[in-house]
DNA sequence: AGTTTTATTTTTTGAGTCAAATTTATTGAC
DNA sequence: GTCAATAAATTTGACTCAAAAAATAAAACT
């Protein structure tokens, strides 16, 4: 038996002392001031189940700090004084969102609301580098994106990046990542950090879409959700309690090398079955010859999905039949995460989800046979089809935690 | 897009009044006395980092509600002011916790430690019944179990019950079991209620498993872990930051139909490729008659069993068999959950798990060749063949917590 | 002017920390 | 053996800070 280990215990509601009763207090008026756009005070009272009193207390810091702003907007015409809006400062600070793809990488300049202000790519020099050539590339778009953004470096006050692959947020540990060829584990987020002069935060891309979801998508009207991506991969972000889950050891859930199949298709891993072995990338494309015959296949993957889906689109059974597999079989994976999650909602998102309505009929058909009907609702797969911009709010986001 | 609904945003720390502040610390010290067995008011201030003069008041309310007795074991031999021991006072208060089976029901009697002090079963008049029926036999159950333990039912302060299927804890609602044949959903807490007087709690019975090990076993010694039970069927509990995890509904996770193959063996529920449909009772049974050729199969599912485990121990190589591709597919699943949650620990509890021998073998294979193997430390399986005493504890552990 | 709704100020209660005081043992010199 | 010195655990009291409640002020509309 293992020894007493401090900390493991009952976690909901306060703990420790006053001071931290307050900044708890304060960080839920700022949520709920940025879920809801502009507020009055009233309302952050009743919503919040706070007194009158404590929220001009604590709104009359957040002024004080300029992180929020009061505005003259007269909301309701009526009798009785007028409630003062408030809302989120723009200017209260400035992030920079990153995210590491397969040939480049994107960074995004946001402001304290979450707005996008610029963004800019660099190429990356091939599909699998090292760190210190990530690094340089990262720098060249970011260099770029101040420009665009009218912003010196020294206005941006956070740095966030997502990395496909194991990362670990608390400790900025990479130990894999099917970009870059380094021995892992190694820090990243330092690495960064020696040419970038503000805080940097590093972690998994799909907890980044989740991320995103939670600040400023669908996650605010959901304490329990699941955000599913489809890109190269397949992966998952898990918010239960209203916060984002990342497992005992930090590296976060692992969808895309779930089991679907025994003894299935072999998958980059070295696995069998794995989910991705049907819905990644390199799946489709390993199918795609036999629907695309006597053709030269481009070489990017990207660009053979493109040829298959409008194939698709355009009627070919054996093309048509390659996205109903993949959706099928990812279909299958969700059904499991609902039952085991039972999540509130679930969104699909990442680039793959372009193809939504090729792959749509094989999801729901394969949740509906394999999900459990209970006399419970059912669950709606809600479906972004947000581009890049979603990972760099979603690491813009990251960056805006560390600063809040 | 949905209306703003309150109580939606971040759930660390401290919320609400200082009133909540002392609950919170309160409980806190509750549970670290329990984990530890005996301590010292020193060793909770440091564990739980809290000023001494905290503790000293929190232990004194404690100390007046009479739920903690002051011990005189001198403890540490040395210098200084000797350390008084603190430890649960047992006679705080009574709980009964109650386990509803196939073709029985159990009732415990715990103490405000969560010791069993007597145990009673009573049969049911089928393997399907209504409610009605059971709680008829709960209640000659709880009859005999008082007698033995000597007390009154006055003296009891809480019920918890079992129910394979589908509860809801918080409401008292049952929408579906295997072993109640009523039209759902009704409320099972609120029937019986009305013939027991003291509050009454209803719950899953793999959730109550996992509480028993939240409270009394291994648990205590992790946040984030997994309890699989394996009987007539497979269930899951999830402990998430130190709390059970139900689901947004509050239906808690479901894993036994899970999906481990597509279009795989017919399962109860209708449909295929169930977890259930390899590994539950059921299905060991339907592959008995390959294995014991020209026998008489006894009628009992749980007799068929033994008779095969037997076979399988004297080293009959096809029942062996049965077993293997059982607990191969079991290790399947168990592999998806620790990819998907990536806790610290699971534990493998229920009556199946007697025959552990045999099924191990299959679960270990399956869950190395399954499982991404990153650098994080690989998790520890652990095992309980605890009985019924398990779902008593566990249930007791609801009544428990309904009652602090 | 009176009414109504929102925001602020003042007062009160209670929590937690800190530092000093108290309790109760052991240690070691005499 | 007796008796201060010492050490550690606990308690006490002064102080700070948080949030709620009550009273007050502000800013509209009727």
């Amino acid at each position: 038996m293992n020894a007493p280990e401090p900390n493991v215990g009952p976690r909901a509601g306060p703990r420790g002392d006053t001071a931290a009763l307050r900044a708890a207090n304060t960080a839920r008026v700022l949520f709920e001031i940025r879920r809801r756009g502009e507020t009055a005070r009233v309302d952050l009272a009743q919503a919040l189940d706070l007194s009158a009193a404590t929220v001009t207390a604590v709104v009359g810091d957040l002024l004080a700090r300029g992180l929020v702003l009061e505005s003259d907007t007269r909301a309701t015409p009526g009798r009785g004084r007028p409630r003062r809006q408030l809302a989120l400062n723009p200017a209260a600070g400035y992030v920079a969102g990153a995210k590491l793809n397969a040939g480049s990488v994107t960074v995004a300049i946001l402001d304290f609301v979450g707005s996008v202000l610029a963004d800019a790519e660099a190429a990356l020099p091939g599909p699998r580098i090292s760190a210190e050539a990530m690094v340089d590339a990262l720098l060249v778009a970011f260099e770029e994106v101040l420009v665009r953004a009218e912003l010196s470096a020294q206005a941006i006050s956070g740095f966030g990046l997502g990395v496909p692959g194991f990362v670990e947020r608390d400790t900025g540990l990479c130990h894999w990542s099917p970009i870059l060829c380094d021995a892992t584990p190694f820090n990243i987020a330092e690495l960064i950090g020696q040419r970038i002069p503000c805080p940097v935060s590093v972690d998994n891309d799909a907890n980044l879409a989740t991320l995103a979801e939670l600040w400023f998508g669908h996650g605010r009207y959901h304490r329990d959700f699941l955000v599913v991506t489809v890109e190269h991969g397949v992966g998952l972000g898990v918010v239960i309690d209203g916060r984002l889950y990342r497992g005992a050891r930090g590296l976060g859930a692992e969808f895309g090398h779930t089991k679907v199949q025994i003894d299935g298709a072999l998958c980059r891993c070295g696995q069998r079955g794995c989910l991705e072995a049907y819905v990644a990338d390199f799946a489709l494309v390993r199918e795609a010859g036999a629907a695309l015959p006597g053709q030269v296949l481009p070489t990017s993957h990207t660009a053979v999905i493109a040829l298959l889906a409008e194939r698709a689109r355009a009627g070919d059974e054996i093309a048509m039949s390659i996205f109903r597999r993949a959706g099928r079989m990812l279909g299958l994976g969700l059904a499991n995460l609902l039952n085991l999650f039972d999540p509130s909602a679930v969104v699909l998102a990442g680039a793959r989800m372009r193809h939504h309505a090729l792959l749509m009929e094989g999801i729901e058909q394969a949740v509906r046979a394999n999900s459990l009907n209970t006399d419970r609702p059912e669950v709606r797969l809600e479906t972004h089809r947000w581009g890049d911009g979603l990972w760099a709010r979603g690491a813009g986001a990251l960056a805006l935690e560390a600063m809040t």
